[in-house]
RNA sequence: GGGCGAGUGGUGAAAUUGGUAUACACGCGGGAUUUAGGUUCCCGUGCCACGUGCGUGCGGGUUCGAGUCCCGCCUCGCCCA
């Protein structure tokens, strides 16, 4: 064995071990004994960072130990690899975004196998591949079927001067990323999936989800945003020509029905459908119409932001409030979002936004609840009284309470049948429509005669073509693609055009984790029995930046599948851990996320080629709290490389003696006490580190645990003259420490454990388990206090009774000088840890 | 503005959930081995006025005892407005 650690060597030849033995390959119909590990698949942009690092190597550790106590784990991996770069990449190169994509996945394979991180390669995903969006175009068919999905008009981001749709994260301040023209919005039609239906069940399962981060919990449920409220109908009055626009009412939505006698306005959206016949031939119909193409060019987000100042123009119309007969004026507000009815009834008294527009534009503003104290004053109110309180002027509502008035008077309205009492959310309906060359075309076909078809099932996939050229201005790449864009219609076979937008990559993301059970599957998606076996994925490791968007589609997927009858679950992730980032110092000296833009980037390669894979992971484990952010700091690797050299070499230069007393177990009768002391500690690690990996995942105190058990191993000072009790100590400590960090450390675990005399395969060992009578203690050491403070450090027989530990307490030598002329009022004893004494 | 989370040595961080604050590591200082050291091994390392002292962002409170619980602030982060 050599005595220096020869991790290049060892590394390598594991790693072809696990590959050759089939370590990580699963036997997914016949394995007894299930246990999924799933880790969030990334997105193939080129190379892996250490801070990505984390991610995989949580999730390596996780099935390892998992394979230790006896599970048969998957730990599958794929690739989430439609979306733009590789479009942009293609633009800015000219290499296919197939070939960009599929280069820059063989590099970060490698950069796993170099880590160590092992995979069920056979269930490979690659989402860009026919044979996985074959079977996204497939459960597109069944949404559709369903009525799941479906097509409207709505606003894209719309770059004039590209001529182009630009995604979300394409915008930048409302300016284009590429050219930094000012970005419109431009109405186009557009697929959506109706997550809306699913809305009450999203929320509602939550609360089923017992291993998922209350936090994420939290932002979903905030996400939703289920709110209770009423919708009123406000009568249109009349034009004064006595006209109609056969029209009739005004449906606002509000959460606040008790403050609606304090109502002196409405405003609707700038996009509501009936603002322009309502204004049509009045003298304000030009001046709207000019506010409405301005508001257009802000996104929803800027509306909604306080950046963005609140303005509006009013209509020339008015309105009845149904429950007071009031007439009031209807305007058009940038603050309003054509969510809910596109419309609301303005309280300025109790709304802070409605103030602020109306003390801009001189609106009269009414109070209609008084707080508790009753001291609300209308002339000194400097912002809106938005709390509870009591009904003021609202006629036989007055004096109610506000919380009472509500229920009251949606009652009310629905009596009367100009209102409902009505349950809105926040979430709306998932635009999947993206105008974009690298994602899986939407399979549907437009027909003269036919209309709007599905493609039919074993048209599927519906091929994305290469004859296409990529240009940074202009359409979507496919447009300009004739093999694609012409096509037979599914139903009638008439010559017909392919809908050529295609699919949002989130839609891809939603359903991968299903796949990875029938990977190879070529005639079904899902296959149930498997998938009924193996899900819910028993742990979910990923980043806390998906918490909503990802994490709400997948369940909305689950929920679907479910209801086609597919899988017999609703829930597709158990247990969610969410890891936090790893940022390190950027050149300016600032802490960033790491990221290449910010400069900040470590690469693995060369810390793996300088130090090993197990150090990398080990540090990287041993940072901090893996859910929280950590900070990279390169000194810390070389800690990490010290303490597996020093592994190495305790086991080295202690080859023979170690060998000497194999298979003998440690015998706790006639230990000296030293010896004793080791095999107590072995044992308190054991249980400390299989404690914390079961409940958190705690590694840094885990691996901070095997460093101490390595402290008291050395404070043996074992030698060829110690006696062999001592070195049977010695010896089950060792192994200990090399079972315990064989799911950080591999490699170097694996190579240990053969030169201990093991069959290779330490996965195939079990996970040491906790000796309960090497915990006891004869003596207990304890903390004497007088005052809270501590002063002194006592003995005592465990078997001790409390008033015995009371007596030695007050007898120890440090003690007796702080009790001279006191009084002793009490003593608490705490067994094994202090006694207090308190004196005054 | 609302909700959630965090604030502990020079640094990353521990603390059995109300029981000896700073485990483990980094860094730093000293020593030994070595032709040499970006090696290894020891020792030391919260602060200061060195005490009967002080100390977990600040100020109060509960308790025999508070990093931990309660009240009020300050700062930072995230999510939602």
């Amino acid at each position: 064995m050599k005595q220096d650690y020869p991790f290049q060597e060892i590394e390598a030849k594991w790693q072809d071990f696990w590959d050759d033995n089939g370590d990580f390959r699963t036997d997914l119909a016949a394995a007894k004994n299930p246990y999924y590990c799933l880790m969030m698949f990334p997105y193939p942009s080129g190379k892996l960072h250490v801070g990505h690092g984390r991610n995989y190597i949580i999730g390596d550790a996780v099935a390892r130990y998992k394979k230790m106590q006896g599970y048969d784990v998957l730990t599958p991996m794929g690739w989430d690899a439609f979306g733009l770069p590789a479009e942009n990449a293609a633009i800015k190169t000219g290499t296919p975004p197939a070939e960009y994509t599929l280069s820059n996945i063989a590099t970060m394979k490698e950069q796993l196998r170099a880590w160590g991180c092992m995979y069920d390669w056979e269930k490979e995903v690659t989402s860009c591949l026919p044979e996985y969006y074959k079977w996204t175009q497939w459960l597109f068919r069944q949404f559709y079927k369903k009525g799941l999905a479906y097509k409207k008009n709505s606003n894209v981001n719309w770059c004039p001067s590209c001529a182009t749709v630009l995604a979300n994260e394409q915008v930048v301040d409302g300016a284009c990323e590429r050219c930094d023209s000012e970005v419109d919005q431009k109405a186009m039609e557009q697929w959506f999936f109706k997550i809306t239906d699913y809305a009450q069940r999203l929320l509602d399962d939550l609360d089923t989800l017992t291993g998922w981060p209350e936090r994420v919990k939290t932002m979903q449920r905030n996400w939703i945003g289920r709110s209770e409220g009423t919708e009123v109908d406000f009568a249109i009055v009349p034009r004064e020509d006595g006209s109609t626009d056969n029209i009739g009412h005004v449906t606002c939505y509000t959460t606040r029905v008790d403050t609606i006698f304090g109502c002196t306005y409405m405003a609707v959206a700038p996009e509501y459908p009936e603002l322009k016949n309502l204004v049509r031939g009045l003298p304000q119909e030009a001046e709207v119409l000019e506010f409405v193409k301005e508001s257009s060019k802000l996104t929803n987000l800027d509306r909604e932001a306080d950046e963005v100042e609140k303005a509006g123009r009013f209509t020339g119309r008015y309105l009845i409030n149904p429950y007071n007969g009031e007439k009031i004026e209807l305007w058009v507000g940038n603050y309003v979002l054509m969510y809910g009815t596109g419309a609301v009834m303005a309280v300025p008294a109790h709304d802070t936004r409605d103030f602020a527009f109306a003390k801009k534009y001189n609106l009269p503003i009414k109070l209609s609840i008084q707080n508790p104290e009753g001291s609300l004053v209308l002339e000194q109110m400097k912002d809106a009284y938005t709390e509870d309180g009591t009904c003021v002027d609202s006629g036989e509502f007055s004096r109610m309470d506000n919380r009472e008035a509500i229920k009251a008077m949606t009652a009310h309205a629905e009596e009367k049948g100009f209102g409902r009492g009505t349950i809105n959310f926040r979430l709306r309906d998932w635009l999947i429509s993206r105008q974009r060359y690298w994602g899986a075309p939407i399979p549907v076909v437009y027909c003269t005669d036919c209309g709007t078809v599905p493609e039919s099932e074993e048209n599927l996939p519906v091929m994305l073509p290469t004859d296409v050229e990529f240009k940074a201005e202009g359409e979507s790449p496919l447009k300009g693609s004739a093999t694609f864009m012409n096509c037979a219609c599914p139903k009638c076979g008439k010559p017909a055009t392919r809908e050529s937008d295609t699919m949002d990559t989130f839609v891809d993301s939603s359903w991968y984790f299903l796949r990875y059970l029938s990977a190879r599957d070529a005639s079904q998606a899902i296959d149930t029995a498997i998938a009924n076996k193996w899900m819910p994925v028993n742990q979910y490791i990923g980043g806390i930046e998906h918490a909503i968007l990802h994490l709400l589609y997948a369940r909305f997927f689950t929920k679907v599948i479910q209801d086609l009858g597919l899988i017999n679950f609703g829930e597709p992730f158990a247990q969610l851990f969410t890891q936090g980032m790893i940022c390190k110092k950027g050149p300016d000296g600032n802490l960033y996320k790491m990221s290449k833009s910010k400069g900040n980037v470590v690469s693995p390669n060369e810390l793996i080629e300088k130090h090993g894979a197990d150090t990398v992971r080990l540090y990287t484990l041993f940072i901090g709290p893996p859910e929280k952010e950590a900070e990279w700091q390169d000194a810390g690797v070389e800690g990490a490389s010290r303490f597996l050299k020093r592994i190495w070499r305790r086991v080295a230069e202690n080859l023979d003696l170690l060998k000497s007393v194999a298979g003998k177990a440690p015998v706790i009768d006639g230990m000296a006490a030293a010896e004793r002391d080791l095999y107590r500690k072995t044992n308190e690690t054991i249980q400390q580190i299989t404690r914390g990996l079961d409940g958190a995942f705690t590694f840094n105190t885990a691996i901070a645990a095997i460093m101490e058990l390595m402290n008291a191993i050395d404070a043996l000072k074992i030698s060829g003259e110690s006696a062999e009790s001592a070195k049977i100590v010695f010896r089950d400590a060792i192994e200990n420490v090399v079972l315990l960090i064989s799911p950080f450390a591999p490699h170097i675990a694996e190579e240990l454990w053969v030169e201990l005399g093991h069959a290779p395969g330490i996965m195939k060992a079990d996970w040491p388990v906790v000796n309960e009578a090497a915990l006891l203690r004869d003596e207990l050491e304890m903390a004497v206090q007088v005052n809270g403070k501590v002063r002194d450090q006592i003995k005592v027989p465990a078997s001790a009774t409390h008033a015995e530990i009371e007596a030695v307490a007050l007898a120890a030598e440090k003690i007796l000088p702080w009790l001279e002329g006191k009084t002793v009022r009490k003593v608490i004893v705490v067994p094994g840890r202090l006694v207090n004494i308190a004196v005054s």
